[in-house]
DNA sequence: CTAGTCTCTACAGTAACTAGAGGTTCAAGG
DNA sequence: CCTTGAACCTCTAGTTACTGTAGAGACTAG
């Protein structure tokens, strides 16, 4: 076996910061690691993969939980795949909301940005159409997005 | 004057919960109203217009941040709207880059399930591609977007 | 007057981390 | 061998925008 691997180098190997490994095995995504006399973490290959695992799925949008069911999934190699098809076909259909959310909203704004000539905040047709929902195209939002 | 209103009325007129209305008071985003003699809130018709201002905007997905700059900027009406615009602008520049990113998201899971022909997870095409990122047709993903 | 509804404060929890304080361990250089 | 400094340890709190709960007090209809 390779010597063991300390967690600032899985960190590196995988792309991610140190405390999102702790954080990870904190909430059991990753196992705990056996520890060195001075109670330092040691890692192997198979924590660097399960993590690069882990961090892709959550570049592709999956949240943690459903991370968990896949990981669960992949330990039993003989049974169907159809849970894993299900939990990616859920992930699909969620980002395809997402995105039609996000596409009235950009309508939406773009109405109003085209809208201001920039004249005096009085006669601004984004805090207009911001104070009175009736001036908006849309009848209603669906309920925001979380933005940031 | 119309009488008070209690903060149920409110919430039910602007659509929101009670303790979000007392979440953007304690936050600053509404002013403390005057009380009742039991310390109970008592609202007018300006708090409602104000909620439902606050209300739309996040519905459109601008964060709380925003939205304060939003509001005082609308309390000064002989200033001029720039900011105001800007504001709306960096919103739309906001939601377009979600869409691209989620657009990308979309195409990637797209083609793991289309590979999915259903048999045992040990030849499950999913779990291959989240396992090995060279498989993936993006060379990178752009950090996550927040799932849920 | 009483029952039932509403409101009050204060705190805990959500997702997925991130940052910091304050203390230990380890590897390398002198 | 000793010291330095980076990397590690645990624990706590903060982020966003709320939501939910508990236990107590206020108000209203009958």
């Amino acid at each position: 076996m390779a010597r063991p691997l300390t967690i600032g180098r899985v960190a590196e190997a995988a792309g991610c910061k140190v405390q999102t490994i702790r954080y990870y095995e904190q909430i059991g995504l990753l196992p705990p690691p056996p520890r060195s006399e001075g109670k330092q973490r040691l890692y192997g290959q198979a924590d660097v993969d399960r993590l690069a695992f882990i961090r892709h799925a959550r570049g592709l949008g999956f949240p943690l939980q459903a991370i968990r069911d896949l990981l669960s999934l992949a330990d039993r190699p003989d049974q169907s795949c159809a849970a894993v098809d299900m939990i990616a076909r859920a992930q699909l259909k969620e980002v395809e909301q997402r995105i039609s959310r996000l596409q009235a909203l950009k309508i939406e704004l773009e109405r109003m940005v085209e809208q201001c000539r920039g004249g005096r905040i009085a006669d601004c047709r984004v805090i207009e159409v911001l104070s009175d929902h009736s001036l908006c195209h849309a009848d209603r939002h669906p309920m925001a997005e979380r933005p940031g």
